[in-house]
RNA sequence: GGCGAGGUAGCUCAGUUGGUUAGAGCGCAGGAUUCAUAACCCUGAGGCCGAGAGUUCAAAUCUCUCUCUCGCUACCA
């Protein structure tokens, strides 16, 4: 086999909030079975990522927490590394693009672009907050949409109605920073030309061709990575600023441009490459062994990456690559489709997702199952639907009743019969042959489906194996020729565990921890791909039997899917979102302006008022714990809303109907909850 | 709005350049079996291939119109 040399990066983590469930199966555990099979077949492979730590909505989340950017970046960066190892991610560096060796590299990176003349500079206006004396990027104006008068549009595009728009366009604009309207100023950014690259990228991604030269098959890669690539080129290419106003980032390294920091996208995939060369600092290497035409001439460099992230690998970064002039283009940008999750889209805002680091501390000996699951439904095609139901039936009626079970049945058979010692073979008839050749031929499938990232399917073949394996058990009958010809069952069961043989190694590259447990248990060690021949010997001792995969009960799943919907939303300022209530529970409840006639302290009790609210159909006293932030004086000829309907309740001695309703901060401090308009009291809320 | 990718069995998905009765796994029904995690093995039932029109001897596959989902839409990251 003709070794190759691979250069495979995940797309980078965005580091403000957790990993889910959608981003593994639909990059990262993608890419690890890739390059784990890769390393297999003994190709010289980096497995190349790290957190991607700079761009607006970190800086907004930060000021919205009252923390610094950095403190934000630390935090998810630590969260993600640790998630990933727990999950046996087998990344060889995760790196960090907040590094000190990321932003010398990103900064040489741009110079050299500049040099070579990759950039043209132009001058806009652009709004500026004189308090704080800085451009205000498009995420940091507020403004009424013009579209849809939605008051809280950004400045780059309305929430409310979808509406794309500039922050010039805004009415009424305002800076997020201060609070006050930002004027126009005139400011300079370093745009890239895309327009200029046109026809090359054209020629690249439709024939795979540099200069004429052929470097990759374009049928290899996705429909959908060349169909939007093509969609953007033949719209026309335009330029893109490449730089941002921004005080968090990497800072432009030109003069005249304070306050300037590279485009997250450009920073970001810089990251693979001086994460590359983090790695090979710490491990002997030289990073352009693994980027650089020179040094890696015959490297394959593979992104894979999300859907949302084509057009950046497929076209921005390879044209910014070129320019510089040194590096390799990918060979491919393998695009993962979207996971949903119980048939919505997993969303962090509206928290409904399944977070990795949940799952690894609730679940940290399923590690294989999750991965299973995850590879059989893998968005290769199209999106893809993840939920608890099918995760238990994936767990319990394949990995467990078909992968487990047919290892269950092997070995206590083998222990049964033979104490644990495996058996030699005598002559094999012509199906043991039929079968054993079978078997030999699925690492080549495997293999097939792999360089062409049809994990799912291979997946499926390492499957078969263990399919293969029950039925040749059913077959054979073991239990009844013991009675009859106990010579030809140490050849059946010596067929039977070679099977299972084939089953581990296959599964090094699916399942590494299952793998792992089988091959210590068969006392085998390869770290080859495909193993001609078995390397059982017969005397020695297998362990004895375990269960696998361990069911997964309804409990389960019924208290993963209440999980869903209760779950905290992440943010520790504000209690957590209650349960979901129906309409009709909401109706239920009778809300009215009630106005205080009435108002005095309670004797003996230091937080209660007892007040008298005339509701329009009544006159009622109301109990209310509110006397620490409203002396009676202040509440008195107050317009307040009422919940009329709440059962009736002694308090002190006194009986209280109804509640008012009060707004409380997380310090405890209450505030009366008031009509903004003279409504007549007695009038309803709905 | 424009562009891209999707819509195939109850569920999750395959279907190469148009070519017999449209496939797999799971689920379901029936049978067989007992070594095994009530597991395994065999058989079977399930599809107007999103809707409509067209090209063709022949369409899930090519063309057009419509519809639904997801993504991108150039200063969101």
């Amino acid at each position: 086999m003709e070794k190759k040399s691979y250069t495979v990066t995940a797309a980078l983590p965005y580091a403000n909030g957790p990993l889910h469930l959608g981003h593994i199966a639909g990059v990262y555990l993608p890419a690890d079975i890739f390059v784990r099979f890769l390393r297999l077949q003994k190709h010289d492979v980096a497995f190349i990522c790290g957190s991607d730590e700079h761009g607006a909505a970190i800086t907004l989340r930060a000021k919205k927490e009252g923390v610094q950017p950095q403190e934000i970046v630390d935090k998810y960066h630590t969260l993600i590394k640790h998630s990933f190892e727990k999950f046996e991610i087998s990344f060889d560096i995760f790196h960090r693009t907040s590094s000190e060796l990321h932003h010398q590299y990103a900064s040489e990176f741009f110079k050299t672009l500049h040099e070579k003349g990759a950039f043209e500079e132009q001058k806009s206006l652009q709004y500026f907050d004189a308090t704080y004396q800085q451009f205000l990027a498009d995420r940091y104006i507020t403004g009424t949409c013009p579209k849809c008068q939605h008051p809280n549009a950004y400045g780059d595009q309305c929430e409310k109605c979808g509406a794309d728009l500039s922050p010039t366009e805004l009415i009424n604009p305002t800076s997020t920073l201060s609070g006050n309207t930002p004027e126009l100023k005139e400011t300079t950014h370093w745009y890239l030309p895309m327009n200029k690259h046109e026809e090359w990228l054209r020629d690249w991604i439709q024939k795979g061709s540099i200069e004429g030269e052929i470097i990759h098959d374009p049928k290899t890669w996705k429909n959908q990575v060349v169909g939007q690539c093509m969609s953007w080129i033949n719209g026309g290419l335009r330029a893109r600023a490449m730089t941002r106003d921004l005080d968090w980032g990497i800072p432009v390294p030109l003069p005249n441009s304070e306050g300037k920091v590279l485009y997250v996208w450009l920073d970001a995939p810089i990251g693979y490459i001086s994460a590359t060369q983090q790695w090979a600092i710490d491990n002997g290497e030289n990073w352009k062994d693994y980027w650089c035409k020179e040094e890696a001439k015959d490297r394959k460099l593979i992104h894979f990456i999300g859907k949302d992230n084509i057009v950046f690998h497929a076209i921005i970064f390879p044209i910014l690559l070129k320019s510089h002039g040194d590096f390799i283009l990918p060979e491919n940008v393998p695009a993962y489709e979207f996971l949903n999750l119980e048939g919505d889209k997993f969303s962090t805002s509206r928290n409904w997702a399944v977070w990795l680091h949940e799952y690894l501390e609730h679940y940290p000996n399923k590690v294989d199952e999750l991965k299973y699951v995850l590879t059989s439904i893998a968005p290769e095609n199209k999106d893809s639907e993840f939920t608890w139901a099918d995760f238990q039936t994936r767990i319990n009626s394949e990995l467990a009743d078909i992968y487990g079970n047919f290892v269950n049945r092997v070995t206590v058979l083998i222990h049964k019969y033979y104490e644990g010692v495996i058996p030699s073979a005598h002559e094999l008839t012509i199906y043991d042959q039929k079968v054993l050749s079978e078997i030999a031929t699925i690492p080549g499938k495997i293999s097939d489906l792999l360089y062409q990232y049809k994990i799912r399917e291979a997946q499926q073949e390492m499957m078969n194996l263990a399919r293969i394996g029950n039925k040749y058990l059913a077959d054979e009958e073991p239990w009844k020729v013991i009675k009859s010809d106990p010579i030809r069952v140490e050849t059946i069961l010596k067929v039977a565990l070679q099977i299972t043989e084939k089953l581990a190694l296959c599964s090094r590259v699916f399942l590494p921890k299952t793998a792992d447990t089988l091959l210590n248990m068969l006392q085998i060690n390869s770290e080859d791909w495909d193993v001609t021949e078995s390397m059982l010997i017969s005397g020695n001792s297998i362990g004895t039997p375990t269960i696998l995969f361990e069911k997964i009960t309804d409990e389960w799943v019924d208290h993963e899917k209440s999980k869903l919907i209760t779950t905290p939303i992440t943010n520790s300022k504000y209690p957590i979102m209650k349960e979901l209530i129906s309409f009709e529970d909401f109706t239920k409840m009778d809300l009215r302006i009630g106005h205080v006639i009435a108002a005095e302290k309670m004797e003996n009790a230091d937080k209660l008022l007892v007040l008298k609210v005339d509701t329009g159909i009544d006159e009622r006293t109301i109990v209310s714990g509110i006397a620490k932030h409203y002396d009676a004086a202040a509440i008195l000829g107050k317009k307040v809303v009422v919940l009329m309907n709440l059962a009736p309740r002694k308090i002190r001695g006194v009986e209280s109907h109804g509640m008012l309703l009060m707004a409380e901060n997380s310090e405890g401090e209450l505030s009366a909850l008031i009509s903004d308009r003279d409504f007549d009291f007695g009038v309803t809320i709905a």
